[in-house]
DNA sequence: ATTGAGCGT
């Protein structure tokens, strides 16, 4: 299951974002799109988690939590495009 | 070093 997370600190890291989840349920991976090419980073990442009974936990119980000082916005994660998926 | 709505190679 890939969940959507937004509104992530720019003090939090990947490490930060999978023990959170961990505490809810397995993490399997972590990813935070910043930008570091541009002077603007995205902000925001995706976790993928082991399945959907402890990610919709994690998103119930992450969303909106605050982090650093920053409440996280956490939903579940668009489809994305994959050519092997069809 | 920097910034704040959103969906990733």
């Amino acid at each position: 299951m890939t969940i959507y997370i937004g509104n992530i600190p720019y003090s939090l890291k990947e490490a930060d974002i999978e023990q959170l989840f961990a505490e809810f349920g397995s993490v399997l991976s972590v990813k935070i799109i910043s930008d570091k090419f541009t002077h603007r980073s995205k902000g925001y990442g995706f976790v993928e988690m082991e399945n959907e009974a402890e990610g919709e936990k994690a998103i119930e119980n992450l969303n909106g939590r605050d982090v650093l000082g920053r409440n996280l916005k956490v939903s579940r994660a668009n489809p994305r495009k994959n050519k092997r998926e069809v």
